[in-house]
DNA sequence: TTGTGTTTTACGACCTCC
DNA sequence: GGAGGTCGTAAAACACAA
């Protein structure tokens, strides 16, 4: 936005100041909206009142639309200089004393009221940027989490992939013990391979083919960790 | 040229604080 | 109760794509 160019009606007036009219949309009605608000006679129910407004191209000098300056609505377009300076002074210090407005309103020309219009608007706008940010950080780190969560499943699979590898393994070594020739009075090795089982009991409640005598506490354990990550 | 989105200035309504 | 805050929005100017 080019605030050093000069806005249509200013040209038009030779001065920063203009009443306006508005129409609304739905209608060619002009609405007339006054600061107080004292004429609304429309009781406390709170309404939404158009803010009048000069059309496009309509002079300024006639005695009505003075008349208007006093008592409605006004705009005016900040210079790039004013622009410069109230965004310095909004970044000494964000909110606005009464004496500090005073100061800079007089500083710049502007009418106090102008200034903190516009330190209201620059509030706002530094407020949606500081969302804005924190939105950003946000879905930074939600977008590693959800990256870091992919790869941990994948070393879940090579892991569940190596633990059925090696159950397999087991199992055949398992019934290669049991074709081995018994002989009930040597090593207590050959004790401990006849009391190991022949068939395997699964573990109750998984799905996992892993042999009753692996049901240790800390292989439980592991198995509860794992079951948890899976089902996250 | 025109339609549409964005920015800027301004205000009303309402809230909070002293 | 008044001053100053936020929030939502209007309207003009402006930017830009089609």
């Amino acid at each position: 936005m080019d605030h050093g160019r000069l806005m249509d009606d200013q040209m038009m007036l030779g001065s920063q100041v203009y009443p306006y009219t508005t129409q609304t949309q739905n209608s060619n009605c002009i609405i007339v909206n006054q600061i107080d608000g004292s004429s609304s006679g429309e009781g406390s129910k709170p309404v939404k009142r158009r803010r009048k407004r000069r059309s496009k191209g309509s002079s300024t000098t006639n005695e009505e639309d003075v008349a208007e300056i006093g008592g409605m609505l006004r705009k005016r377009k900040l210079t790039d200089e004013q622009v410069n300076m109230l965004e310095y002074s909004f970044g000494n210090e964000h909110k606005l004393e009464s004496g500090r407005k005073e100061k800079i309103a007089g500083e710049l020309g502007l009418d106090p009221r102008q200034v903190a219009v516009w330190f209201q608007n620059r509030r706002a706008r530094w407020k949606n940027k500081k969302l804005e940010e924190e939105y950003s950080k946000l879905k930074n780190h939600h977008d590693t989490v959800v990256l870091g969560q992919c790869q941990l499943e994948s070393q879940i699979l090579k892991l569940k992939e190596q633990l059925s590898e090696a159950q397999s393994e087991i199992r055949k070594l398992s019934e290669r013990l049991e074709e081995m020739p018994t002989n009930s009075s040597s090593s207590s090795l050959s004790v401990e391979a006849n009391d190991a089982p022949t068939d395997f009991e699964l573990a109750p409640e998984t799905n996992y083919n892993i042999p009753f005598y692996m049901l240790d506490n800390n292989y439980l354990q592991n198995m509860e960790y794992w079951d948890g990550l899976c089902m996250y």
